[in-house]
Formats: C-alpha cells, structure tokens, sequence
RNA sequence: GACCCGGUAGCUCAGCCGGUAGAGCAUUUGACUUUUAAUCAAAGGGUCGCGGGUUCGAGCCCCGCCCGGGUCACCA
C-alpha cells in the first residue's frame, strides 16, 4: 500500500472515531474573539506580569507543528500567515479534548480557547482551556522546516504554498494593498472606477494576438480583449472625465518571467490633460504606492535599490544618445535601436517621452513635430511598466492611423490594429483633450516585493493542465472498504 | 519555437565507474506534564516522470515523448 493511501486510512479512520464518538469532524460556525495576528500584535511585546490578570482568548487556525510529551504537549496554530503556540496539559482540559489533542494530525484546523501566559523560553502561548475540531486533513502537509519548494506544485496547488510559505501569503497581501493604494489615490482625484467589456467583438488599443471565443446565442465570435482602451475613451467622449478601471487584459502570446497570458492593467484616462500631466500623475501614484506599502520610496529589486521617489525623464532620442546609439533615426527604426540598446539597461524608474508616429496608432502628434507623439513608457528593472499618451482626438486623423494600420496588416502585420467605425464615431461627437495611461499591476507588484517571476504575483499562472490526478478513484475506493 | 537545467518515498534531497533504492522531516508503535527543526527506541512506506532501446544487469548510457524552470526569440 502507498503511503498516500495509509494515511488516507489513518485519518478516515479517525474521521469515523470522532463520528462515532458524536464529535464534527467537519465543524461548524467557531466564534473567535482574537485573530492571532490580532494577539502577536496586541500581547506580543507583553512580559508575563502584564498578562495577569488572565486574558482570555478563543482562536482557530491550522495545526503546524505539534510536540507531545506524554501527558502534555505544544503545538503552533496559523492564521493569516502567522503562528501561536498552544500549551495543552492534560489534566486541564476535558478528558474528550485532550484525547482529540493526542489524535490531531498536522494540518487539522482546530478552535482552541484558554488564556495567554509566557512559557519558561518567554515564547507567547495560548495555555488550553477547551479544545474543538473544525477540520480533518487528509494528505499529507509539506516539509515543516524547508516548506514547499517544488515550483511545479507551488503554482497547481497554491493553497498549499500559501500555507507552507508565509512570504507567499505577504506577497498576495501586499498585492491588495497596491491595488488598493492606486485606487485610493485615483478615486480621491475625482476618479470614477468602470467595467467594460472583456469579450469585445473587435480588439484593440494595443497590439498584440487576441484569445477569441464564441456566444452560441448570437452565434458570435468575440475576442478577450487585449485592453480596455477604446472603450474607456468612449466613456470619456461621454462625459466620464476622469475614468478607471483595473481589471484583466488577455494576449494570445508567449510566457516568461515577465509576460502572463492574463494579466492585469490599470488604465486611467483624464480629459483636458496631456502626457504632461500624466507624467506628474505616474510619479505621484508610484511614489505613494511605494510609500504605503514598503514604508519608503526605495525599493530593493534583485540587487538594485530602485527609488520611486526620483523619476529620470527622458526622450527616446536622447536615451538611444545617451547609450550611444543613432539617435537621429525615427520612426520604427528608432523604437528598434531603444529596445536593444537602452531598455534592458533602464534599471532605475524612468520615463521615456517621445515615441515615432509608426507605432503609436492613438496618440496624439507633437505640434512641432508631427512624426513624434506625446506618448512615454514607464521602465524600472528593465520592464516596461506603464505606458501613457496625449490621446489622439481628431477623427479623421485617427481614421487616416486606422488606414495605415490596416495597410500594415495587409503586409502581414499581424497586431496592427483594425478599423473601429464604431470607436471613430465616438470620436465624431468630440472627445475632450485627454491623457491616458495603463499601468501593468503584475510587473508593479514584482518590483514592490522583489518577486522575480510574474508567476510569483498570480495565484493562479496560467500551466499545461497535469495528468490524471486519481484522487477520487482512492477516496471512492476506501468509501466502499468503510 | 531553439538551447540549457531538472523530475528518485507525502515533503526536502543524496545516489560514485552501469552491479540488491538511501537520509532527514512526515507517518505508525512505545517512553516523556514548559517544548519549540523537542528528545529517545523501534517499524512501515518506492510505477526512480512515461515509453522504447543497448546490456548478463539501467535511477545512471542511447532514442522518443510528457511536465516544470531558465535563457533567447516573440511580446510596437
């Protein structure tokens, strides 16, 4: 017999001791009175004097460590990523909870009431009062000291990194912190948070290769959207002036440390603003996101310290110079000397203004020099995290871009963008000046907490679905043998 | 898509020149009423990713495939 299915014996068995004996081996509602994130930081820094009188507390969580001593023993409950020991001794709980002590396995979530005291080694602890099952592992938990480290099963089955890897848990945490910070700031200037469409019959506002499904209903071919940028600059063309939204973008394209098929953006569009103003704004939101989440302006990225506090701005000609490059090139040809001369060395938060009309479809042209837009990017640790424009409002020039894309894709450019009537009628009806901007959260989040891979700031990152698992045939099996 | 690395017990990993598959944690049994990677004693646990081949003999060598990681390409 595999050890897998022994221990499903083992503990089914005990799911049926704690049945028979009347006991929930899948428990109910626990009314907790302290979270134990709650007392580390409440009662953390108490010595045991300031402990008396008793302090009461009921906390649940999950078992992770357990070590008995005959008729004693302690074990390390976790919640929220954070432990606390309980210290059981026989003679001063039930009979019935001491047994279900004696019985508990690793990773078996419990309900545990008692007060708090200092062990002899001044460690906080729970002293047991009471003890109530709540929940029964039946697999096995990973290695106590080394965690979960196969990187394989770290993204199929995150829950069990979550539990096994507190700086797994802080990361996601700290991701909702980031998303909430932009959107505290964005919303006290007036922002106002959307949701458009994520199956769009025609895709745009980048380029890239699209995911396309089907409605059976209108027998309709759709598109995931690649971002929601010709949407949300309809809504500014009705009056939604200062509009957001954060939400998914798919891109039918390849995977790597940096790129994710789903991924999630930060679009943000201002009327009667320009790249100007967005450069302010970028600066601004980066600044604070970084304040309110690591405490400073300066983060630490794979051996670099990067200060949000400090943006370098840039234009694309004077970067490609400054690296030695051509800087007297335009149009695609200086985008291409960028990308292999300078971008992989822009280490440090900057921005870079100034892109060639030829890949920039809508954004506005600079008035002095119609073959540049005020378009910039945001780099940091050699990622492009955001890129923003002066959007491009005069309908008929934005048709005449729509002609020279689809020209380019009758010469097998497959991303260039198609003809959006329904988006140039929008613009018929006067968009307002306006910037906008996308912010890539995913590669954000990375810098924040030093993630090296994308996949280290999803929960979920998209794999090759694994082979037959087999886990029902077991279960199904020992149900029968019961 | 190309190249490099990896897949051995539930987990973390060893496995020499091709010669009977190993350790720690976890599990089971026993001892232990302030331990903390608890300790002590004993036991059980393997489709060596999958399939072929070479060989007297393959975890190890060869071929193909699957899964993952990395680099590059792609991603304006």
């Amino acid at each position: 017999m595999s050890l897998e299915d022994e221990l499903f014996e083992q503990r089914l068995g005990r799911v049926r001791e704690m049945e028979a004996q009347g006991l929930l081996p899948y428990g109910r509602r626990f009314g907790f009175t302290h979270t134990i994130p709650n007392i580390l930081q409440e009662y953390g820094t108490k010595t045991a004097e300031e402990l008396s009188p008793q302090t009461r507390v009921k906390i649940a969580g999950r078992v992770m460590t357990i070590r008995r001593m005959g008729k004693a023993g302690f074990a390390h409950i976790m919640q929220s990523g954070e432990r606390l020991q309980v210290y059981v001794k026989k003679d001063a709980l039930p009979e019935t909870d001491y047994q279900l002590f004696a019985s508990l396995d690793l990773g078996d979530i419990v309900g545990v009431e008692g007060y708090l005291f200092r062990t002899k080694t001044g460690e906080l602890s729970v002293h047991v009062e009471k003890l109530e099952f709540l929940s029964k592992i039946l697999l096995a938990m990973p290695e106590k000291w080394h965690g979960l480290e196969d990187v394989e099963t770290r993204y199929r089955q995150r829950y069990l990194d979550l539990i096994a890897n507190p700086d797994v848990h802080k990361v996601f945490v700290t991701r909702a912190k980031i998303v909430k910070s932009l959107r505290t700031t964005l919303d006290a200037l007036g922002f106002v948070e959307v949701e458009t469409p994520m199956m769009q019959p025609l895709y745009g506002g980048a380029a890239a290769k699209p995911f396309v499904t089907h409605h059976n209903t209108l027998d309709l071919d759709l598109y995931l959207r690649i971002a929601p940028e010709l949407y949300l600059k309809r809504l500014v063309v009705g009056g939604l002036e200062r509009v957001y939204e954060i939400n998914r973008n798919f891109r039918n394209e390849g995977i790597s440390t940096r790129h994710n098929p789903e991924f999630t953006m930060l679009e943000f569009y201002q009327a009667y603003a320009d790249y100007n103003d967005l450069m302010d704004l970028t600066e601004k939101l980066l600044a604070r996101v970084a304040m309110e989440v690591t405490g400073g302006t300066t983060v630490e990225y794979e051996g670099h310290k990067l200060d949000f506090g400090s943006i370098r701005r840039l234009t694309m000609r004077e970067a490609v110079r400054e690296q030695g490059g051509n800087g007297d090139l335009a149009g695609p040809a200086l985008v291409e000397e960028f990308e292999a001369k300078v971008e992989r060395g822009l280490i440090q938060p900057t921005i870079i203004y100034d892109f060639p009309v030829e890949v920039s479809p809508l954004s506005k042209n600079k008035p002095c020099d119609p073959a540049f837009v005020e378009r910039f990017e945001v780099f940091a640790a050699g990622m492009e995290i955001g890129n923003a424009y002066t959007e491009l409002n005069d309908p008929q020039e934005q048709r005449r871009r729509f002609d020279s894309q689809i020209s380019r894709r009758e010469k097998g450019d497959e991303e260039a963008h198609r003809m959006d009537e329904d988006f140039l009628r929008a613009l018929c009806y006067a968009m307002p000046p306006t910037g906008g901007e996308g912010i890539g959260i995913d590669r954000l989040v990375m810098l924040l907490t030093g993630s090296r891979s994308i996949r280290d700031v999803i929960l979920f990152p998209l794999l090759r679905p694994e082979g037959e698992i087999g886990l029902a045939d077991r279960l199904r099996r020992l149900d029968q043998k019961a």
